[in-house]
DNA sequence: AGTACCACCTGACGGC
DNA sequence: TGCCGTCAGGTGGTAC
């Protein structure tokens, strides 16, 4: 389930469990997921060294080696993290499993396999060459503005976009685009001053709400789209049946009533 | 620059 | 029960 809440959750997660501990050995179990490296280097990079901390760019994270070394995650459709002590514990889609010294193991978990475990030598390096823009919860109103300058396209293909701004996935892009009341396929260069600053308070508000409640659907307040999203979901606002229409490949729910 | 379409993958679900 | 199409919170390549 990872877009940018998630992953910023992943990284907690990860540093509250997993840090400063001596990694014995490593587990590849599905090497599909390793695109850049092997098995054999990943092993040998990790085995006997310390993941010290954990920044996050969009729904990528980095877990700091050294000077010359993150551990790269990305989690696809389908990845997630667990630390775990019991080997029965473990799920039967994890793909790369880390032991530690004091018995406990962290696992990433990937059902499809879409997700990526990765060696990156410089962090800012690899975002740049990968061209991902700046990190939704990063950047300010000012750059914003200047990502959506001149630019072509529907208003959710732009946001989805990780090239442009990165973290925001299919449905937080929905979620955002409810709570703006803007409807999902207008076009950018329809958007007026006060529409993006609009959008802008609304992408900081939902991405850091979400975090705060821990992607829980069942935290989140009742003015929420997220958790009424799919087969016959009603508008929180005005009660009417939520439409879906495909954009960019995505299916968007949206209420036909409040977003125009 | 955008978009449509396919590919990478697994699995759940509904219809027949 | 089984087979088949469709769909799923991501991304990259390629052709228009």
């Amino acid at each position: 389930m990872p877009e940018l809440p998630d992953v910023e959750v992943f990284r907690k997660y990860l540093d509250s469990t997993s840090l400063h501990q001596k990694i014995q050995s490593v587990q590849v179990k599905n090497k599909k997921v390793l695109k850049h490296v092997s098995p054999q280097k990943l092993e040998e990079e990790l085995t006997g060294r310390k993941l010290q901390f954990t920044t996050r760019h969009g729904k990528l994270m980095f877990s700091h080696l050294d000077d010359q070394c993150w551990l790269l995650f990305h989690f696809g459709m389908t990845g997630y993290l667990k630390y775990f002590k019991h080997t029965e514990e473990d799920s039967v889609h994890d793909r790369v499993v880390l032991n530690f010294a004091n018995g406990y193991h962290l696992a990433f978990i990937c059902q499809r396999m879409l997700g990526e475990v990765d060696l990156v030598k410089d962090r800012e390096k690899y975002i740049k060459e990968r061209g991902w823009g700046p990190d939704a919860l990063e950047v300010s109103y000012k750059a914003f503005v200047e990502l959506f300058r001149g630019r072509r396209g529907s208003i959710k293909s732009a946001l989805m976009n990780q090239k442009i701004i990165a973290g925001i996935g299919n449905i937080y892009s929905d979620e955002i685009l409810f709570q703006s009341r803007v409807y999902p396929q207008t076009e950018v260069k329809q958007m007026d001053e006060q529409g993006i600053k609009k959008l802008f308070q609304e992408l900081k508000k939902v991405l850091n709400k979400a975090v705060e409640f821990q992607v829980n659907p069942d935290k989140f307040p009742d003015s929420y789209l997220l958790p009424r999203r799919g087969r016959d979901g009603l508008c929180p606002r005005c009660n009417n049946q939520l439409q879906r229409l495909k954009i960019t490949g995505r299916t968007a729910y949206f209420c036909p009533h409040c977003q125009t």
